[in-house]
DNA sequence: ATGCCAGATTAGATATAGTCTAAATCTTCC
DNA sequence: GGAAGATTTAGACTATATCTAATCTGGCAT
């Protein structure tokens, strides 16, 4: 995602392409590996001061409320953020908290009568394990 | 589940029954709206002052340990937890963030190339939307 | 251009959720 | 009874996230 269709995405829902929010924007569609609010901060801030920690966390829970990027509670540690691209799965470490992605594939709905008069927005696929660097690890515990 | 039902899970699990475990234990058993930690230790302490806050979380997170209990993260609130009883789905309320059940149906595993070396011990699948109280109320916004 | 205003940003205070510490208490087993 | 280990406790502490009130910015009507 280059820097004129972030813009672009921003605008569209209705989002002023600041340079702060351009910088958090950028900053998830560079970085895949499902950052927290904490590493985003400090990463961005590093490289321009010109952002602080509260518009980090304002501009992470606009961007959610656009749609643009997702959130996902880890249990037991920080929230984890990644661009709404293309759809996938998650798998979240038991032992390293970190979050991957795990390629999509169609999910079955559920009869009608599961859900009653709920409203389903999304659904999602959680995994949670070990990940390839943990489970080869794993004896050593 | 009943009381002896109880205390056998927690000394087949390793858990001595100690009171306060035991509490904590039969409150989830009898409280199925997925309670967070706060909740279980307010209700529990009110009717029997012997358990203290630092002890709902030790126990909440043995029993969790020992496979008894599930803990469901929920962005940007607090954990919310349920026994490990028949398996179910879950509903999330992007409104009011409560954790309802979703009978339990199969899942199409994935094809292991998407999961590589990662091993896999559970696989939930979480809907969010509006619950049916939240989406009644939805027009008054 | 000028001035206004809503939206955006900021530092720092505050809130919330959860963990840690060290001492006290309870169980089990010899 | 006493040692060893598990459990509980109050309260301090940490981590994560939100709020507040002041300030800044940029677009727009004049």
């Amino acid at each position: 995602m280059d820097g004129e269709s972030i813009k672009q995405c921003l605008e569209e829902s209705g989002l002023r392409c600041t340079p702060q929010r351009f910088a958090v924007m950028a900053f998830l569609a560079e970085h895949h590996g499902h950052p927290t609010a904490a590493e985003i901060f400090e990463s961005v801030n590093r490289a321009d001061p010109r952002l602080s920690r509260a518009t980090t966390y304002n501009n992470l829970r606009d961007l959610v409320k656009a749609g643009l990027v997702r959130e996902v509670a880890v249990e037991g540690r920080a929230a984890r953020f990644d661009v709404k691209g293309m759809q996938h799965h998650h798998f979240i470490c038991d032992r390293c908290g970190n979050v991957e992605d795990v390629e999509w594939y169609d999910l079955p709905k559920p009869a009608s009568r599961f859900l009653g008069k709920r409203v389903v927005r999304e659904c999602e696929l959680i995994f949670r394990g070990l990940c390839t660097k943990c489970a080869r690890g794993r004896a050593s515990r």
